[in-house]
DNA sequence: CCCCAAAGGATCAGCACGAGCCCATTGGCA
DNA sequence: TGCCAATGGGCTCGTGCTGATCCTTTGGGG
């Protein structure tokens, strides 16, 4: 008998799990992911339900259980009829999310995934010519993250590190943004709120888009890279 | 009506399909890029099917007749029986995988989303102290490259980019790199073999390897993102 | 020499999911 | 005022997938 578990990273990473679950719940993270995100601002409508399940490819089925789901939860409400459809609400959700342990691990994982997706795609964006759209698209983010309180800040943080994502032109790469931002919130929400650095993130946020408007690749590097390590040292101070 | 057809990157994102395909396809798939990687060498057993089913998440039906795909198509031999199992056939397929046709937006995807990933690896697992086996591995899969021919060339240095990915200690990242390296194969393999720069290649391996040795990030994220454009720049020329 | 553990091979019931279809509701527009 | 298009609500049927169970093969050890 070996005694070793199976340490080989190489196995684990190709023979890893092959769905995340079933349907039903995936179709629910990445609802309540795009909700959290602002997808669809606060009484604003989602897609249709058709064009909703054809873009996650999922049947109707499947996706309503879900919109029910938040429904029930309070992210949502329907309304039926011609110009009916799903609205988010504007309070928030009745049964908050329970902070779910977290363990070092994936703490860890979390942290060096986020350093490299993410000042990856800031000097991918700086290195890019970006098209008007692009560029207003990125100030307004940025805007939107100077003017917010402590209960909005997360999702305008998110909604702006999204945006960097999105500049580089790499659909990928925004999943995997967007995919990651997933789990660190889930870390987030199990630390308590902290307000007092939302100031220092805004500068921080500033010197990197400017520097990505600017078509400084080093630079947008440097300081995303500055910016995220001040939430990897909360992570961590936190979580350990 | 309006004329754009959905150019916004955070619904793309958001709302991307759940579901790759069918967990038979999602197998196949899996198992074919453990195989390609050498996950068991020729003449090697993979685990027994039992495991293999768990680790994937899948049934062991399922499991079963991607297993069985993969027989017919000369991957893999089985035999039962005590000590029995399921080995990697030595003899190259009888129906090797036809190249799928590129596009251009998929090739850049995928050269952005490496050159994101792979630089930031090695800029993580310059970053850490790496323990002796870790080393060891690094040097064994840079030997391995260092004497491979134009045949077996894409498999070793797959394995070595895998061990660099390895060597940052996220298994997310790992993950990443694996389902890249599985995009960039299939891209690969719609280009003529070129053999003329191997000694090239070889060359920056081994820069890499020793500035993530040397513990030194800078160099090692500059080496690889050296070596990664060779690449990125033969997709291009061929892939237009 | 025989037994048994470990592997692949096969089958079945049950459920989750998808595709398609129709119904119910609503507000604008002719 | 009535029609109609667009939306959510609900149903059924087919099937892909799972979990369980049992069978078959094979080689090593008592």
């Amino acid at each position: 008998m070996s005694l070793r578990s199976d340490p080989d990273p190489l196995a684990d990473a190709l023979l890893r799990p092959v769905r995340a679950g079933n349907a039903f719940e995936e179709t629910l993270a990445r609802l309540l992911q795009a909700i959290r995100l602002g997808l669809a601002a606060p009484g604003e409508r989602l897609p249709p339900e058709r064009d909703l399940a054809a873009r996650l490819g999922v049947s109707r089925v499947t996706l309503r259980e879900a919109l029910h789901a938040l429904q029930e939860a309070g992210y949502v409400e329907s309304r039926r009829g011609r110009y009916g459809g799903t609205f988010v609400r504007s309070l928030r959700p009745t049964h908050p999310t329970p902070p779910a342990p977290a363990f070092a691990a994936d703490v860890e994982d979390v942290i060096t995934l986020r350093h490299v997706l993410e000042t990856g795609a800031a000097e991918a964006a700086a290195s890019r010519s970006l098209d008007p759209t692009t560029r207003r698209h990125l100030r307004t983010r940025l805007a939107e993250c100077t003017g917010a309180g402590v209960a909005d800040y997360r999702r305008r943080d998110a909604r702006l590190h999204l945006a960097v994502a999105a500049a580089a032109a790499a659909p990928s790469l925004t999943a995997a943004v967007a995919d990651l931002r997933a789990r660190l919130d889930a870390l987030l929400d199990a630390i308590p709120p902290i307000g007092a650095n939302i100031e220092h993130s805004d500068h921080q946020h500033r010197a990197v888009i400017d520097a990505i408007l600017d078509g400084d690749p080093q630079a947008a590097r440097a300081e995303m890279a500055e910016h995220l390590a001040g939430t990897a040292t909360l992570l961590r101070g936190f979580l350990t």
